[in-house]
DNA sequence: TTTCTGACTCGAA
DNA sequence: CTTCGAGCCAGAA
């Protein structure tokens, strides 16, 4: 694949495909690993976008671990339940013990 | 074509 | 401690 054919959306689909079962990110962590570090709101627009690509969107959540993103779902709690579905503890929106299962792909990759 | 809005984050006041 | 502004890019109206 060419890098400058795919646009950003498209390199923030390939990163988040690799997040590993059980694991999360954050939308700045793409970002900057996709050399674009002031573009967090890019990431979330994309995984706003990412409804029909085979994007776990629910793995990528703001840098606090919250799940900002919940809304978008089709349930309420639906992002939460598939999190937890993973072995990912979440309370009140808040990933709990995030830094342990934390994925960083400028670390991982 | 222009305008607006967002699933973010950081730094400054 | 809290609040606010700026930077980034794509897609819809």
């Amino acid at each position: 694949m060419k890098p400058e054919t795919l646009s950003f959306f498209d390199k923030v689909y390939q990163v988040a495909r690799q997040i590993p079962y059980g694991k999360v990110t954050s939308y700045g962590a793409i970002a900057t690993y996709l050399g674009a570090a002031k573009s967090a709101r890019m990431v979330g627009y994309a995984m706003n976008a990412s409804h029909n690509k085979d994007v776990p969107a629910h793995r990528v959540v703001n840098k606090k671990g919250l799940l900002t993103g919940k809304h978008h779902f089709d349930g309420t709690n639906l992002m939460q339940q598939l999190l937890e579905s993973e072995g990912v503890k979440v309370v009140n929106n808040q990933i709990q013990n995030l830094k342990s299962i934390y994925w960083d792909p400028s670390q991982e990759l």
